[in-house]
DNA sequence: TCTGGGGTCCTAGGACCC
DNA sequence: TCTGGGGTCCTAGGACCC
């Protein structure tokens, strides 16, 4: 989707990029009154763990996402490290995106916490005033709704609204005027423009070019011979801020995968063929719960030296069918040489059809024995286990979420929702040696008491994410 | 104790077809 | 039979984003 040519680009700054501030650490914060204030760090929490999301509080030391969580532990010790709550983030997140379709019917959602959104398609009159008007009061129902902050940007194009939207944060609203277009822009390095990353720039750095003035005076002939025909232009088209891609809603998903990193590197060969296998139950089960198949199956392997390749198969038809994704996945990877061991292997499908067709190859294979089993399948939107949280006596099928190598049944991982019977609802402030110790708090109460229980404590469940705010109650609407 | 997990898009070469 | 070209599909890898 290259950012076309000149022209075509609206008058007024009428494209709105909202981007939640520190969206899983902030979620995370208001449902742990402990927390507020202090540093937060959300991610892996395994030997191989990344950070997530930081809260301001941990930026201050040097904190950011992608970072091993080792060094993050030695910059802000005294942060509090939990594990991601997905559905957590998923709840806030529908709330968010149900404000934004009040503005516009032309939402395009990036992620959880990101989307663009075409004022020009909704009810807000025309001009910089109301779009800017209408940012600030997205910003206040989004705080009504569910007590986050987000920063919004408005400009003419989504280059510029996105660019703003970051120079907002944290809890800021900046509007890109076209007069004050350049002046902006000029400024920025290059690695500032969206789909500029570290080998972008470096390229860029090599051939004298650093800032987006730079770029935007450059021939486009020249970055086209330095990135490539597609990347070149779509460069060269967001610094001269000519970007004239539309906001796109509902976008189809192109593919699934599923992955895991292994807390130590795997080397025997039967237990890799284990793993592939019960990737492949994941993935199949999350492309049947989305009511589609696929064509492609692709396995994807890290060695022990992180040198990552992926082999695919392309099958005669589509299926959504575990055991026929089971064994295509595993022949792929029975071809790759993983003789010093793998830290991560990966399983995906793409090729998606919408429609499950019929799939004579899977009968055939049904018909030769029984069809793969359900495990890691469970109902629709509920997963059977909570993320973050070992369910007391449900075996895991798929430790998803967990760590992968280590196959203790009952893990309390720091951050998860519990509920005690006698104390009621917290989460987990860490466990070892035999013990869990829990934060009796919720969104609404005070900061709250720490108790120390058995890691077997049959009063003590793992739970499901409390709203952060009061609400309308959750079944009523929809 | 370096480097997650889920995606998107692009490139390039070979096969195959016209 | 001097070597031309274009499309599409498939595979592998890489950059980038949150």
């Amino acid at each position: 989707m290259p950012c076309g040519t000149i022209g075509l680009v609206r008058d007024a700054p009428t494209i709105l990029h909202l981007d939640m501030d520190a969206f899983y650490a902030s979620v995370e914060q208001a449902a742990k009154p402990s927390l507020r204030g202090r540093p937060v760090i959300v991610g892996g929490l395994g030997p191989r763990g990344v950070v997530a999301t930081a809260s301001y509080e941990a930026r201050v030391f040097g904190v950011h996402s992608a970072m091993p969580m080792s060094q993050a532990r030695r910059h802000c010790p005294q942060a509090a490290f939990l594990v991601p709550r997905f559905e957590a983030y998923r709840q806030n997140s529908e709330l968010v995106m149900a404000r934004l379709a009040a503005f516009s019917p032309l939402v395009e959602p990036l992620s959880l916490d990101e989307a663009y959104v075409d004022l020009e398609a909704g009810p807000t009159e025309p001009g910089a005033r109301a779009a800017r008007a209408a940012g600030e009061r997205l910003r206040a129902e989004i705080v009504a709704a569910t007590g986050l902050s987000a920063s919004v940007g408005l400009a003419r194009t989504k280059t510029l609204a996105k660019i703003a939207s970051e120079r907002a944060k944290p809890d800021g609203l900046l509007v890109i005027e076209r007069h004050t277009e350049r002046e902006v822009l000029d400024a920025l390095p290059v690695r500032a423009l969206p789909g500029v990353g570290p080998a972008t720039a470096e390229t860029l750095r090599r051939a004298g070019i650093h800032t987006v003035a730079e770029a935007a005076s450059a021939d486009r002939r020249e970055l086209v011979r330095l990135l490539g025909s597609a990347h070149g232009a779509a460069v060269h088209t967001m610094a001269l801020g000519a970007d004239d891609r539309p906001v796109v809603a509902e976008r189809e998903s192109k593919s699934v995968s599923v992955e895991d990193t292994y807390d130590e590197d795997v080397t025997e060969r039967a237990l890799i063929a284990l793993k592939v296998a019960e990737l492949a139950e994941r993935c199949a089960g999350r492309l049947r719960r989305a009511g589609r198949s696929a064509r492609t199956v692709s396995v994807k392997v890290r060695r022990h030296d992180f040198t990552t390749l992926t082999r695919s198969e392309t099958l005669r038809g589509p299926t959504d069918d575990s055991g026929v994704i089971r064994e295509a996945a595993g022949r792929l990877v029975a071809a790759v040489d993983i003789s010093e061991g793998v830290r991560l292997l990966g399983v995906g499908v793409s090729g998606l059809a919408d429609f499950t067709q019929e799939d004579l190859f899977a009968q055939a294979l049904a018909a030769a024995g029984p069809r793969s089993s359900t495990a890691g399948d469970a109902a629709p939107g509920r997963p059977a286990v909570p993320e973050g949280a070992g369910a007391p006596g449900a075996r895991q099928p798929g430790a998803s979420g967990g760590t992968p190598a280590s196959a203790s049944p009952r893990r309390w991982q720091p951050g998860a929702d519990v509920w005690h019977a006698a104390w009621g609802p917290g989460w987990v402030q860490g466990s070892g040696v035999g013990r869990v110790t829990v934060r009796f708090e919720t969104p609404a109460s005070p900061p709250g008491r720490v108790r120390t229980f058995a890691v077997d404590d049959p009063d003590l469940t793992a739970a499901d994410p409390l709203p952060l705010l009061p609400g309308p109650e959750p079944d009523g609407n929809r």
